[in-house]
DNA sequence: CTGTTAGCGCCTTCAC
DNA sequence: GTGAAGGCGCTAACAG
């Protein structure tokens, strides 16, 4: 029988399964953006693991537009996903939109850009101790003047960065300087504001931590206009550790690798398993937080 | 009655509507890969008009890997998306695997990387105007040694390259060298060898176009090793025109700009015809091959 | 253990 | 016009 079946060529159909089973084996991913190598790592990540399992991934991107997330988020409740990854935009300040998935019971692993909610399920790194190591590295060259270039205040990861730097400089007995801190959209203009703010103290830092790779090569480009000798009068380290920085010319002399592909990997492995728990929900909700160890890569021995 | 289904929330389930209704709204996208931002660029178009048309896209990258490919095109099938949009990974050499599509119906349209099949659909870029402007910008430079680094063979996008690399040379009283044509296989290493080649000829060239702006950058690299000055012994001018280089110590002084967002917005609204015309077959089956045409963006006045 | 059947949620048809 | 019913392709439950 099976024979004749595979003879004849015959094929499942796939919705009749979905709607027959009321799941669909399809999980939605929203990203920021694609144009950023970091999320692309992540959602390799992601694919891996879901295709290994038979999951279909919905992957599409908010371009860190609050309107366009909305509509995703909508999109993907209707397409009935079995689950979501989510990075929220850069500009998203309210979470009402993702009650929904609470509402439809659709559950959802948040990673990289976590929102500021309560009860929720995410995956990220652990960005202390790289910043940790970032400070050591910068103090064991004497630094003692470092600025934080960070990003919007609304994201977790900003927050993240900002404790963490506070207490790596009280580890290393340096001084924080509240003027040393600055902040940028992440846009080339807005990042170019802060380096020219940083530039304008009297007295100038001599070592700056960017936000992420873009961020610092911004900022690297806006100190080399104001004649700034990049990674010898001021040295810049940075997070993402992007392979593109490579083909710079002044790269920052270290990165803060995040791991993203096993972000993405982390990020699907809680979702299968809070998909699997679900309908036989236990009793007490349990919030899962996965940190990821980040780790400072020394880039480059040339100069710094 | 509408009200009272509003009021309580109601959602028409997508599983049992495309089961009933045989389609799924739904249209798979290959790529070869996320990392480059022209593929991204591309994906953005598909995406913007994929929505607004009420389609869901089924993202999905090979990575290059011909295995990979194939089993996405089995996984999409099974889907039963409405509809393909593909760009071929470098290494694929039989298109076998996309005869699949036929047989189940399936439109299919190739962008950008385009298989060396009869009877398909396609959007492109047609590089022969931006070649010819790139040719023309450098022979007013100056320049009679031009090198061509091109990518991989079984690539239409690089026939097309060899083809306008001749006829524009022939235009501009140019002989053609064969020793100033060489290839790659996109990877660091390979274009590297390649560069090796162009610089051990006897009569070097002095202006060198590149497959892509990746190639160029890694082609730059590694004359610079040479001690070649990059933009002053050699000129440098590649395709896709990606901001990424704007961060690089010398950026190619021109690149050919390729419209991705368009051929994207193109080829999304083709496969949406030939969705529609689906069924319905007029009795001559027509073949679209849509050609944007590309053109040279200058980058910088610094140099050259 | 194998074979039959009911029904998932919607849309389309047909009867009223 | 409105309303009821059949069936899409599959699976799970149940009968033989």
């Amino acid at each position: 029988v099976n024979q004749l079946a595979a003879d004849l060529g015959y094929e499942p159909n796939n919705a009749a399964i979905h709607f027959k089973q009321k799941r669909t084996s399809m999980i939605g991913v929203i990203v920021p953006r694609l144009s950023q190598d970091f999320f692309v790592s992540v959602v390799n990540g992601i694919e891996d693991i879901a295709y290994k399992n038979k999951y279909t991934v919905l992957l599409c991107q908010s371009r860190d537009n609050v309107e366009r997330e909305k509509q995703l988020v909508d999109a993907m409740k209707s397409n009935r996903v079995d689950g979501m990854l989510i990075s929220i935009s850069k500009n998203t300040r309210t979470y009402d939109h993702f009650e929904l998935f609470k509402k439809y019971n659709i559950p959802v692993v948040f990673f990289d850009r976590i929102p500021n909610m309560p009860d929720i399920h995410y995956v990220a790194s652990d960005l202390k101790s790289g910043i940790e190591e970032a400070i050591g590295f910068l103090s064991g060259r004497n630094h003692k003047n470092i600025a934080l270039i960070n990003g919007p205040e609304n994201l977790m990861a900003s927050q993240e960065r900002r404790e963490g730097f506070e207490i790596a400089l009280k580890k290393n007995r340096i001084k924080f300087q509240p003027s040393f801190m600055v902040g940028t959209d992440l846009s080339k203009e807005g990042t170019g504001q802060a380096m020219k703010t940083l530039l304008s103290l009297k007295k100038r830092p001599t070592a700056v931590i960017a936000f992420n790779d873009y961020v610092a090569m911004d900022a690297i480009q806006c100190a080399r206009k104001s004649n700034i000798r990049v990674n010898k009068d001021i040295t810049f380290v940075s997070f993402a550790n992007e392979t593109i920085t490579e083909y710079t010319e002044n790269p920052p002399v270290a990165s803060i690798e995040q791991f993203p592909y096993q972000q993405g990997e982390k990020a699907m492995e809680l979702l299968m398993q809070l998909m699997e728990k679900n309908g036989r929900e236990s009793p007490v909700a349990i919030m899962h937080h996965l940190l990821l160890q980040s780790r400072l890569v020394i880039r480059d021995s040339r100069n710094g």
